[in-house]
RNA sequence: GCUGAAGUGGUGGAAUUGGUAGACACGUUGGACUUAAAAUCCAAUGUCCAUUAGGACGUACGGGUUCAAGUCCCGUCUUCAGUACCA
C-alpha cells in the first residue's frame, strides 16, 4: 500500500466538511481559545506559496489547542471591499461584486485543498450588506459620541448637549477641533439648530472638516498617509498632491494616550509596538506664547510654539514659522513683503516630495517682525523657513541654535547670533543637543540646573507669568475617513441644508447603489454621484430616486464611501456571532470569547489596520459594546516568503564606432549558461565601455564566433557583446539549477522568437539533445509575476500533497523570518512523509502490533513529545519538523511496530500533517477524527540516562569522549579521566594546573 | 540620522541557563538496484594540511571577560525593515 496523498487528502477534507469537525460552539465547559488570521483581500491572482504561511502556523496552533482540550474558535473570511476590483470594473465594466465573488471562489478552493481547520460556518465578508450594516452602525455611534478628557473615555453626545445648556462650554474638557469659541448656557440656547449642529460637529468622534488631504488624481481618490510610500501611491505608484476637501474624519487623536498605554498590556512584537509608538509620536514639553511686537497694529494673540526643551528658553535668538503659517502675511513688514511672498510662493510650488528629498539646502526669509522674549523682554526676530512643518505642533518653533542642529545651521546660514547657554559646551562647530549632559548657564533663574530641573522650573515660571504651560504633543493625526470610490461601505448619512444627518440604526444597512460607471462624475463628484436612486426619504425611511429630492422630506445621501480599514477594524468581534441580526455579536458570545488569544498576520499592517482596529475596539469598549479594550492578546508577524528567481544570460551584440554603440541584430537569440558567463570577461567588467580594458577569454572568442555565424545582415566591424540576465520561469529549473530548455521553448509566454534560440551549456557547447546541461544563476527576490518566480500552491499540492506543503512551509525556517522559497527542497519533507507511512503500513497492510514498547522506543517518543510541545508553544515550528524526522528515522531503525508508541506519535504530527495522521489513525481502528484526541503526556522517566558520554577537553578544545555513569562523583570522574590513556597522551608528561569537572556536562583539563 | 531585527558550510537553517558548533533537510560526490530513467537504499560532505594516526583554522570584523564564548561585555562594519527637517 502506497502513500496515495491525493486520495487521502481529498477523503479527509470531505470528511471534515461533512462532519463539521471544526465548528466552534459559543458555549462550552471547555476553556476558550481564539486563533485568528488576518483575513485576506481576495485578489484576482489567487494565492501563491507565500500566502498560506501564516495560515499554516495558526492552523497548527489551533489544532494543537484542540488536542489540549480547548474550545477553539478559528474562523476565516474576506476583506472584500477594495480598489483592485474597482479598477477592474472601470476597465471591463464587470461589477466588482461579480469579480469579488469569483475571486473568493478561487481563494476558497485553494484554501480548502491545504486542509485548514477553519470554521467556515462563521465566514464574514466586509462587502456583504449583512456585515457592513455593522460598519455603518459603528460609524453612527462614533458620530453620536465625544471624548471626555476628564473621564478619559468616549461619552454620548447628549451628555455634552446637556452640559452646554447648563454651563456652556467653558468647563467642558473635551478633545475637539482647535479654535473653538467659548459660549455660555444662555448663548447656546439662543443658537439656531443649525448653529448648534455645527458646534457639536467640532466635538463628535467622527466629524466633517475641511482638511488638506492626499489627493491622487490618477486613482481619483484620497489616500491615507500610510497608503503613500515615498511620496507616491502605494498602489500603482501614482503621484499624490495636497488638496483641500470636505471629508469625514475620525478623531483617533483622542485615543492617542490610551493607544500608547495599551501597548504595555499586550504581547505583540517589540518592533511592531515601536512602530506604533513612533506613529503616535508622543513628545512632552511646553507650549510658549510669544507676544508680537508690531508697529501700529495690535495683535491680541501672540505666536504659540511647542518645544520639548523649555529649559533652553534663554538660548532663543530667533523664531521660525512654517511658510504656510496663518500669521505670516499679517506680521510681515512692508520692507520684507516682496522677499517673504516670493519665498512662500516658492515653497508652495515645491511638492512635499521635493521638500523631503532636499533636506540639506537651507532656505528662509526674514519677516521683519519681532516677538518679545517672555523673560528677558528682548525683541526676537521672526523668520520663516521650510524646515518648519505646518502640520506639526503649531507650525512655529522657538529657535535655539546652540541646542538644535537645524536651528544652528539656519542661524549660521543667515548670520543670526548664537547664544551659548550650556556650561562647558563647545558650540563652535555644531549644536550641543545632549540632554543628559546639559548644565544650563547664562539663563537667569535656570543657571546651574540640569535638563530635568530646568525644564520643570521653566514651565513653572512660564505659568506664573501666563506665557505658557506644560504640554504633551502627539504626532498622530486624525484619520480621514472618506474615499471617492465605489467599492466600499456607503455612509448612513444624508444632508439637510448642508448639515449631515444620521439615518436611524433601525433602517440599516444602507445598501450600495447600482451605478452605470465606476468613475467619478463629470462634475468631479465621487462614483456614487452616478447613482440615480440615491436619496433618503425621511417619511418612508427608504432610499429613493434622486429626482424626488425636495429638501423637505427627501434629501441627498452622502456620495463618499468608507476606507478599506473600516470593515477590518471590528471583524474579529463579528466572528463570535456572525449571523446576529440585532447586534454585532450577542453579549453572551462576546463575554464567552472575549478577545483574540493569538493573531497572526503581516507586519505591513503595523500602523494601519492594527492601529485603527485598536482604536475602534477602545471606542466600542467605552460604549459598553465589547468587554475588553484590546482585541488581541498576542500577535505574531509571519515573515515573507521570497522567490528564488532564475536567470539565463542572453547575448546582446554590438560594435563600437567612435565611442558610439551600434546594435548587431541576430537571426536567433543566444543564451549562455552560468559557467560560460563566469568564464567570460563580461562577468568581470563594470560597464560596456571598459570592454577594451579586459582581455578576451577563450570563451569570449567562442561567443563572438557564434555571433558572427548568426548575424542577420552583414556588417564590417568586429562584434563586441554583453550578457544580460533575463528572468526565466522557475518551474523549468530543477533542484540542480538545470534549465529544461525544451519546456521553456514550448512555453507560450516565452515568445515565438525564442523557439529557435541557441543555448550554450556549462561546458561551452551548443546544446543539442542531452549532450550538455544548461545552468541558470539564481537570486532571491520578492515573489512577483513579472519576475517569473511565483510558485502556485496548487501545483505543490497536486505533486506532493497538502501535508508536504504544510510541513515544508514550516520547515523553511523561523515563522517571523523572511526566507526564500525553493521548490526543490520539498523532496525532503515529502520523503519523510513516505517514510512515516512505511512505519505503519507495508505491502501487506497495517504493520502496527500490540508488542510492548522497548526502552529505546519510549525514549524516542517522549523526547519527541517534549520537544514538539515546547516548539509549538514557542512558535518554533521549523524545529519540530526536524524533530519528527529524527523520531521517524530512529523508530525506523529500531524497527518499532508498537502501537503504544506509534499511536501517540500520530497525535503529535496531526497538527502539522493532519491528512496522513487522520488516515493512519483510522487504519489503527479509530472511528472518530484524530483532531480532538488528547495530546500525549510527557513522561520524563523515560529520558533518565544511566551514563553520559563526556566530552573531554584540553584547554577548552574537545579531544575525545568517555562514557561514564551519571551518578559518578566529581572526584571519581576526575580519577577516571586522568587514568585514561588518551589523557596521558594529550598531557605528554605535563601536570595539569586545573581540572574542571561539571557532572553531566563536560570535563576540561587546563595546563 | 533615529528605532527595530539580523549576520553560522555551496543553500535553507539547528545549537535551553556560556559546556562536543554545523542537528534536520536541500545540493554535491561515490556506490547498490534497473536495459534505462524515476523512485528507493547505503556512504562521504565546514575549510586547509596529512597516506594513516592526527593536526591547524573556523559562527561578519577587532578587542575583552572566562577553565570554557555562536551565546556575555566594549568598539566597528554590513544587510533588511520601519520612520524621519517632529521642534
Amino acid at each position: 500500500m502506497n502513500y496515495d496523498f491525493n486520495k487521502i487528502e481529498q477523503k479527509w477534507q470531505k470528511y471534515w466538511s461533512e462532519n463539521q469537525t471544526f465548528k466552534a460552539v459559543n458555549n462550552s465547559d471547555k476553556p476558550k481559545y481564539y486563533v485568528l488570521d488576518m483575513f485576506p483581500y481576495p485578489s484576482g491572482a489567487g494565492l501563491h506559496v507565500g500566502h498560506p504561511l501564516g495560515y499554516i502556523a495558526s492552523d497548527i496552533y489551533a489544532r494543537y489547542k484542540r488536542h489540549q482540550g480547548f474550545n477553539v474558535l478559528h474562523p476565516q473570511g474576506y476583506d472584500s471591499f477594495g480598489l483592485p476590483a474597482e479598477q477592474y470594473a472601470i476597465q471591463t465594466g464587470q461589477h466588482p461584486a461579480v469579480t469579488t465573488e469569483n475571486n473568493i471562489k478561487t481563494y476558497r478552493r485553494q484554501l480548502d485543498q491545504i486542509g485548514f481547520s477553519f470554521d467556515w460556518s462563521r465566514e464574514v465578508r466586509t462587502s456583504d450588506s449583512s456585515y457592513y450594516k455593522w460598519t455603518q452602525w459603528i460609524f453612527i455611534q462614533l458620530f453620536n459620541s465625544w471624548f471626555n478628557i476628564a473621564t478619559n473615555k468616549a461619552e454620548d453626545i447628549s451628555v455634552l448637549e446637556t452640559l452646554f445648556s447648563v454651563e456652556g462650554n467653558n468647563k467642558v474638557n473635551a478633545v475637539c477641533d482647535a479654535n473653538i469659541e467659548l459660549f455660555s448656557a444662555e448663548e447656546w440656547k439662543s443658537y439656531t439648530s443649525k448653529q448648534q449642529q455645527k458646534i457639536l460637529l467640532k466635538y463628535r468622534l467622527t466629524y466633517l472638516a475641511e482638511t488638506e488631504v492626499n489627493w491622487c488624481p490618477a486613482l481619483g481618490t484620497v489616500l491615507a498617509n500610510d497608503e503613500i510610500v515615498n511620496g507616491v501611491s502605494e498602489r500603482g505608484g501614482h503621484p499624490v498632491l495636497r488638496k483641500k476637501m470636505t471629508q469625514w474624519s475620525m478623531r483617533i487623536s483622542a485615543y492617542a494616550e490610551r493607544l500608547l498605554q495599551g501597548l504595555e498590556t499586550i504581547d505583540w512584537t517589540d518592533s511592531l509596538k515601536e512602530s506604533q509608538r513612533n506613529w503616535i509620536g508622543k513628545s512632552v514639553g511646553a507650549s510658549v506664547s510669544f507676544k508680537i511686537l508690531a508697529e501700529g497694529e495690535n495683535f491680541e494673540k501672540g505666536i504659540d510654539i511647542f518645544t520639548t526643551r523649555p529649559d533652553t528658553i534663554f538660548g532663543v535668538s530667533f523664531m521660525t514659522l512654517a511658510p504656510e503659517h496663518e500669521l505670516v502675511s499679517q506680521i510681515t513688514t512692508a520692507a520684507q513683503k516682496t522677499e517673504v511672498e516670493a519665498y512662500v510662493l516658492a515653497t508652495a510650488k515645491r511638492s512635499e516630495r521635493d521638500r523631503m528629498a532636499d533636506v540639506k539646502t537651507i532656505s528662509g526669509a526674514f519677516t521683519g517682525a519681532y516677538v518679545e522674549h517672555p523673560f528677558t523682554k528682548e525683541p526676537v526676530p521672526v523668520w520663516i523657513g521650510d524646515y518648519v512643518l505646518a502640520g506639526y505642533g503649531t507650525g512655529a518653533v522657538m529657535s535655539v541654535p546652540c541646542g538644535d542642529q537645524r536651528d544652528y545651521a539656519f542661524a549660521k546660514h543667515f548670520n543670526i547670533p548664537i547664544i551659548n547657554i550650556f556650561e562647558g559646551a563647545d558650540i563652535s562647530e555644531e549644536a550641543f543637543s545632549d540632554k543628559d549632559k546639559t548644565i544650563i548657564a547664562n539663563s537667569d533663574f535656570l543657571n546651574g540646573m540640569n535638563y530635568k530641573k530646568a525644564t520643570k522650573r521653566a514651565i513653572f515660571e512660564l505659568e506664573q507669568i501666563g506665557h505658557g504651560e506644560g504640554k504633551t504633543n502627539y504626532r498622530l493625526r486624525d484619520a480621514v475617513f472618506s474615499r471617492q470610490r465605489y467599492w466600499g461601505e456607503p455612509f448612513p448619512v444624508y444632508y439637510v441644508n448642508g448639515m449631515p444627518q444620521m439615518i436611524d440604526g433601525a433602517y440599516l444597512p444602507i445598501k450600495l447603489p447600482e451605478v452605470e460607471k465606476y468613475l467619478p462624475t463629470e462634475t468631479g463628484e465621487p462614483p456614487l454621484g452616478n447613482a440615480t436612486v440615491w436619496a433618503w426619504d425621511t417619511e418612508t425611511n427608504t432610499v429613493v430616486a434622486n429626482s424626488k429630492i425636495n429638501n423637505t422630506t427627501i434629501h441627498p445621501l452622502e456620495l463618499n464611501t468608507m476606507p478599506g480599514w473600516a470593515g477590518s477594524s471590528f471583524y474579529f468581534n463579528r466572528y463570535m456571532d456572525p449571523d446576529n441580526q440585532n447586534e454585532i455579536a450577542s453579549k453572551g458570545a462576546l463575554d464567552y470569547w472575549q478577545d483574540v488569544d493569538l493573531y497572526i498576520g503581516g507586519s505591513e499592517h503595523a500602523t494601519g489596520h492594527l492601529l485603527y482596529a485598536r482604536f475602534w475596539q477602545k471606542f466600542l469598549f467605552d460604549k459598553g459594546v465589547v468587554p475588553v479594550d484590546e482585541f488581541a492578546k498576542k500577535l505574531i508577524n509571519q515573515g515573507m516568503i521570497l522567490g528564488t528567481s532564475a536567470f539565463a544570460y542572453e547575448v546582446s551584440s554590438y560594435y563600437m564606432v567612435n565611442g558610439e554603440k551600434h546594435i548587431v541584430p541576430l537571426s536567433k537569440p543566444i543564451f549562455v549558461s552560468k559557467a560560460v558567463y563566469l568564464k567570460s570577461s563580461v562577468s568581470k567588467r563594470k560597464d560596456i565601455y571598459d570592454a577594451k580594458t579586459f582581455e578576451h577569454t577563450e570563451i569570449d572568442f567562442q561567443i563572438i564566433k557564434l555571433i558572427e555565424s548568426n548575424v542577420k545582415e552583414g556588417f564590417l566591424n568586429e562584434p563586441e557583446f554583453n550578457l544580460n540576465p533575463i528572468h526565466v520561469k522557475v518551474e523549468y529549473v530543477n533542484a540542480s539549477d538545470e534549465l529544461d530548455i525544451d519546456g521553456l521553448k514550448q512555453d507560450a509566454e516565452f515568445g515565438d522568437d525564442y523557439k529557435e534560440a541557441i543555448f550554450l551549456g556549462e561546458k561551452g557547447q551548443i546544446i543539442i539533445s542531452d549532450n550538455d546541461v544548461y545552468k541558470v544563476s539564481r537570486e532571491v527576490e520578492k515573489m512577483s509575476k513579472s519576475k517569473y518566480n511565483v510558485v502556485n500552491p496548487d501545483h505543490i499540492v497536486s505533486d506532493y500533497g497538502a501535508d508536504s506543503l504544510r510541513l515544508y512551509e514550516m520547515f523553511l525556517g523561523p515563522l517571523e523570518q523572511y526566507k526564500p522559497w525553493n521548490t526543490a527542497g520539498i523532496t525532503g519533507v515529502h520523503g519523510f512523509l513516505k517514510k512515516l507511512w512505511k512505519l505503519y503500513v507495508d505491502d501487506n497492510g497495517l504493520k502496527v502490533t500490540n508488542a510492548a514498547p522497548t526502552q529505546d522506543h519510549l525514549k524516542t517518543l517522549h523526547k519527541t513529545i517534549k520537544k514538539v510541545q515546547e516548539d509549538i508553544e514557542n512558535f518554533s515550528f521549523n524545529t519540530s519538523v526536524s524533530t519528527f524526522m529524527i523520531a521517524c528515522n530512529e523508530l525506523t531503525s529500531q524497527k518499532c511496530t508498537s502501537k503504544d508508541v506509534l499511536e501517540p506519535l500520530l497525535v503529535l504530527i496531526s497538527p502539522y500533517a493532519p491528512h496522513i495522521a487522520e488516515e493512519l489513525w483510522s487504519k489503527l481502528g479509530h472511528k472518530e477524527s484524530i483532531s480532538t484526541v488528547d495530546f500525549p503526556k510527557f513522561d520524563g522517566s523515560h529520558l533518565v540516562e544511566r551514563s553520559k558520554n563526556y566530552p573531554i577537553s584540553f584547554n577548552g578544545k574537545m579531544r575525545f569522549t568517555m562514557e561514564l555513569p551519571m551518578d559518578m562523583s566529581k572526584d571519581a570522574i576526575e580519577k577516571a579521566v586522568m587514568a585514561h590513556e588518551k589523557t596521558q597522551e594529550q598531557l605528554a608528561g605535563r601536570t595539569p594546573k586545573k581540572i574542571i569537572v561539571v557532572p553531566g556536562k563536560i570535563v576540561n583539563i587546563v595546563g
